[in-house]
DNA sequence: AAGTACTTCAACCGCAGCCAC
DNA sequence: AGTGGCTGCGGTTGAAGTACT
């Protein structure tokens, strides 16, 4: 090889290629005994010959304890389908919003299955549209736009708390290191500012608001690995504190067609619960007029959206894999072959673009 | 049984962005 | 402001497994 690569900072020598049990004992013992601080000097000190790029990876995406691995539930395929409308490729914000699975598994899951599904029934996995309709309007392609802007605040948001708790997180850290167990650092559920949340919240469904209360937790999501590792605390169920800090929430005086997202999105102060939170997000979510941040010229109805998950939303359905209650990847789950599958693609084919169409209330 | 095509997914690559200096 | 260290992200690859002929 003698490939040096990533500004000269990763030699030559390493090993690349499969993990072996070995090694990932090697890394789990050492991130166990003292996390995994810098993932460049990781690989020397645990004994290994890899690369701290992917010592990090191997965690990330497979060693990890928080993890749900094997096959993905309907209702996970139906949250990806809808955040992937919504979010495009943008993996790791996706991964934020599916509990335990990393923004690798869902790409990979998206790529050999999903996507693939789509393009059998016609639809155009890019834009979630048929491919024989007409290019969508300007108006939905400004819904989807501004859904996007949204999370995109939101996921500012998130890198800008996990900034600020940089600090406390070192320190935590060392407090690991004297009360063990050390860090594996389960990510709790860490109160999200998400309109996905909100339109959860405000169906029947079970979805994102699992009976712990709000868990919208992701093994890659920085701001969950962020809180929970400093916090501690910070626990889901709803109730649990957020961090002490700053709070981005939707501007309440804008007006309609009067504020800019950007500005809408403003640090409001401080809250103390995601309760609260939620609350207010709720409010938001009841499409006051006043109340909604976005400046396109009509209202844009978030119920609709909450009825995208409304399929198949029961406790029973969304058992996952391990009670084999169904294999939501197998084809032949929903009745059959591809074909027999279409109506359950079609119906969630409908609700996602459905739901952007309608949403709005001229 | 053997060869080939297809599928899956762990892992890699390179870029972008953040941060400290 | 510029630079380098480092991490995170998304796209891509390729080995292993599976299905098909």
């Amino acid at each position: 090889m003698g490939r040096i690569t990533n500004g000269g900072y990763e030699k030559a020598e390493l090993k690349k290629g499969p993990w072996t049990r070995e090694e990932d004992q090697k890394l789990l013992a050492y991130i166990e005994e003292h996390g995994h601080g810098s993932w460049r000097a990781l690989p020397a000190k645990a004994g290994l010959q890899r690369c701290g790029k992917s010592c990090r990876l191997r965690w990330t995406n497979y060693l990890r304890p928080d993890i749900k691995r094997g096959k993905f539930s309907s209702q996970e395929e139906k949250d990806i389908m809808r955040l992937h409308a919504l979010l495009g490729n943008r993996w790791s914000a996706i991964a934020t919003h599916i509990p335990k699975r990393t923004d690798n598994e869902i790409k990979n899951y998206w790529n050999t299955r999903l996507k693939k599904r789509l393009t059998r029934m016609g639809i155009d996995p890019v834009t979630h549209k048929r491919k024989d309709a007409v290019s969508g309007s300007s108006k939905q392609a400004a819904v989807v736009s501004h859904m996007a802007q949204w999370e995109t605040a939101r996921l500012e948001a998130e890198a800008r708390l996990v900034r600020e708790s940089r600090f406390l997180s070192s320190k935590l850290q060392l407090l690991h290191k004297v009360n063990s167990p050390p860090p594996l650092l389960r990510p709790q559920a860490a109160p999200c500012l998400d309109v996905l949340k909100v339109w959860q919240a405000t169906s029947n469904c079970n979805g994102f608001f699992g009976p712990r209360g709000g868990c919208l937790e992701s093994p890659t999501s920085t701001l969950n690995f962020a809180v929970n590792t400093t916090v501690g605390g910070a626990r889901g169920g709803g109730g649990g504190s957020i961090l002490d800090d700053d709070v981005v929430f939707m501007n309440t005086s804008g007006g309609c067609g009067g504020v800019k997202l950007n500005s809408c999105v403003e640090v409001k102060g401080k809250m103390d619960n995601s309760t609260q939170l939620l609350h207010d997000m709720k409010n938001t979510a009841n499409y006051s007029t006043a109340d909604y941040p976005m400046d396109y010229d009509y209202d844009y109805n978030l119920a609709g959206f909450t009825d995208i998950g409304l399929i198949n939303c029961d406790d029973d359905e969304n058992k996952d894999n391990n009670n084999n209650k169904y294999n939501p990847t197998d084809d032949n789950y929903y009745g059959g072959d591809f074909e027999d599958n279409k109506n359950y693609w079609s119906d969630l084919h409908t609700l996602v673009s459905s739901s952007l169409m309608e949403s709005h209330v001229v």
